[in-house]
DNA sequence: GTCTATATAAAGATAGAC
DNA sequence: GTCTATCTTTATATAGAC
């Protein structure tokens, strides 16, 4: 399929993504969207209505959001359901890691773009929250403040994006895709107090 | 000291730390930064030459540099070290929230603005990498991946930054700051396989 | 050292032709 | 559905008066 053959709308998402990535939202312009989508830039006005839209539209695209509703059934029970959702969210970093950039950079800024991001990733982090608070009351994990613990399982889980930024710090040393879900869910159950990983 | 006994340089490089941290450099603009310091536009190409030496001067004024040196005979052991170093990250964080917030923002963007970031952020990272090398040598630490667990030791030490961006998911709990240093290093050092923390 | 006034560039958006 | 041409706003930056 040839870039030309993608009906102009769906170039200009892919533009979008690719730039909001790259520069970030207010870094990029719309005509160089445009330019990169072969396309003029009235038509983000057109098919859109704005900037902003074209924002939500890559979420509604984009985001899988049927991930909770696929795995219901297996993320009741709290260490099978932790190691399931924290892999599927990591592996969704590799398949579409433009998207997942984009949610790193923007919700870390006050923006009006920061609800419409959370809005996609809350039942994502609640699910993982409701799992430790159940792995708790069972004693299979062990911790004290539940806010914190969810924020550190969160920030072990995107750990791996962070290469580019930190890569004059991991340059001489190869991270293979393929090992990053396992050892990171061994280092969260650790972390969670879970012996025997 | 009242907000205009602080000399007009001063007052700029605080303004443009608070807004940068709230709404990000992209989105914050020179107008904005001298009316909230009560300055004159012309004021920032005159004492700093324009925007992005703003920038830089805000890292220049307020990031630690001497802490690397401060400690150096106490971060020589690999597992008191790397306790004093995390806890030492995380007082940073909550002593200026502000710039580690743009610290937080500028890494995540390819932006000329990373490198200059990077360029106070690699000691300090460095060093936590070393004591990772050192610890595993020793036997204290079990991990195979160094740059993925570096990372993961990354994101758990500054976890606790996102409280606002998920404040959805932790609004009926507080977060007691004066545990979360230690809470933090007990969930890095049971991650990295020490056992008995 | 600080101001006003202005130059210059670039942004988002759309009216109206095709 | 797509284009050109243009409107409007806002950005950074600075020349020159004080």
């Amino acid at each position: 399929m040839n870039h030309n053959d993608i009906d102009i709308k769906t170039r200009i998402l892919l533009s979008a993504r690719k730039l909001f990535a790259k520069q970030g939202y207010e870094g990029t312009s719309v005509r160089q969207i445009c330019e990169d989508a072969g396309a003029n830039v009235a038509l983000i006005s057109y098919h859109f209505g704005g900037k902003e839209k074209v924002f939500t539209a890559l979420f509604e695209n984009f985001f899988p959001g049927k991930l909770m509703s696929d795995y219901r059934e297996q993320l009741s029970d709290p260490l099978p359901g932790l190691r399931l959702l924290i892999s599927e969210i990591i592996y969704f970093t590799f398949q579409d890691s433009e998207l997942s950039s984009i949610v790193q950079q923007e919700v870390t800024m006050d923006s009006p773009r920061r609800d419409i991001v959370m809005e996609f990733l809350y039942p994502v982090w609640s699910k993982v929250r409701e799992l430790l608070i159940k792995g708790k009351e069972a004693g299979l994990f062990e911790f004290d403040s539940l806010s914190n613990t969810l924020l550190m399982v969160i920030g072990a889980a995107l750990a791996h994006k962070r290469v580019y930024e930190f890569e004059r710090l991991i340059a001489d040393e190869e991270m293979n895709p393929e090992q990053i879900p396992e050892q990171t869910v061994k280092f969260i159950l650790r972390g969670l107090g879970v012996k025997e990983v």
